[in-house]
DNA sequence: TCATTGGCTATCA
DNA sequence: CTGATAGCCAATG
């Protein structure tokens, strides 16, 4: 299991209508300060099928990237009640899931 | 092993 | 609020 497969395994998890941060992902994984690692799992395995990478947002409420493009990932977020204000989540807080499971 | 890169985060001006 | 800086982590070459 490597860092990257941890990393899709939570963001899979993520129900609709839900979004998390990079670091929330981190912190998850036992390491709060991997928030780039985080991103670079998501980066290196684009699966917007299996992955719904677009409901990880940065701490801030910005979208951050996404390989599809930040116009999409806003697009898609806001195709799930996730309301987008100028590239930046309203609610965010409101929205955060964070009850990720550690896996097995 | 070192250097680079990437969808980050927190702090300061 | 926007921009710059420094820190931190993992994958790759």
């Amino acid at each position: 299991m490597d860092f990257d497969d941890a990393v899709l395994h939570l963001v899979k998890q993520i129900p609709m209508g839900r979004v998390t941060t990079y670091g929330a992902l981190a912190k998850a994984l036992g390491k709060p300060k991997a928030a780039r690692a985080v991103g670079g799992a998501l980066n290196k395995n684009p699966d917007p099928v299996r992955v719904p990478c677009h409901r990880v947002v940065r701490s801030d409420g910005s979208v951050g990237g996404y390989v599809l493009g930040a116009e999409r990932k806003i697009e898609l977020l806001d195709s799930e009640h996730i309301l987008v204000k100028n590239r930046k989540i309203r609610s965010l807080k409101d929205f955060l899931f964070k009850d990720f499971k550690p896996m097995d």
